[in-house]
DNA sequence: CTTGACTCTTGCCCTAGGTCCATGGTTTAT
DNA sequence: ATAAACCATGGACCTAGGGCAAGAGTCAAG
């Protein structure tokens, strides 16, 4: 087996790792700050280096987006998965969050059905007197 | 008919009229310098002198923001409210929010059914190897 | 060797909807 | 008359998640 690998691996500095992870240079310094992405290595002139784990680092920060959680919550995400913590604990971050969706889903239903309804007895023609959307928001009782 | 009206009616000032509309004093200069409130005439002193349906106006605001209208869509409200506008537009701005919150409970939906898998797939016992929810987010396909 | 692309740090800016503070004048109650 | 309570203005601060810019150093290609 040769090891006849042609090409110098380019290093992987913030701004490769950003393009790969499709995050802005910004964004990696930003965790990076926040305690999401560990200090990295530093070449002699400072710049940063990372391995590539980096990438996959930040893609689970993404994805954990993508799903509600908030930049502290995927830092005790990161923690569990870093320190080999238990499931339970991710099952209960998990659950609170599908708590928390929850009610919101809720919330929202119940002003989609005010809504529905002020909209559905809205008639649409002639000038704003006795729009029962205006009407209602000009008198409710409290 | 005598006019004997034992009481000199107390000047609706700035804390009053908070109180009365349930809001902070801060939130109705506020509301002023966003527009939503017309300014107020004002004493010798300076202290503005409200009437009293500005109660009604910021009770207006809240029940809008409640809907979850923001406030430069309850400064439309309240134009059309004030200048006599059209029905048709009050029913439109109140499509287009329904359309919105529809959308978001969409969203929410989607990203609950798949927190409720992941929370479903994972037994809670044990350390974090294996646990469907982080393996999920550190290896996910993009 | 020079030009352009990268990177460094520090620090300010943005949204939305307010809240709080300092400083100073006014009004009201005792 | 004097203290407590009120009001004025201007500006800073807060959350969340970054974006943007200045000024300076570094690196790679031609």
């Amino acid at each position: 087996m040769q090891v006849m690998d042609g090409e110098m691996p380019k290093p992987l500095t913030i701004g490769r790792l950003a393009k790969q992870a499709t995050v802005g240079i910004d964004t990696v310094r930003f965790y990076e700050r926040r305690g999401l992405l560990p200090e990295p290595s530093r070449t002699t002139a400072g710049y940063r280096l990372y391995s590539n784990d980096t990438v996959a680092r930040i893609r689970f920060i993404r994805r954990a987006k993508l799903l509600g959680f908030n930049l502290d919550e995927i830092g005790n995400l990161l923690d569990l998965h870093d320190r080999g913590g238990q499931k339970s604990a991710v099952k209960q971050l998990t659950q609170r969050k599908l708590d928390q969706i929850d009610a919101k889903i809720a919330d929202l239903s119940k002003i989609r059905d005010v809504l529905r309804e002020l909209e559905s007895e809205c008639s649409g023609t002639g000038d704003v007197n006795g729009c029962p959307i205006i009407e209602t928001l000009a008198t409710a009782e409290d």
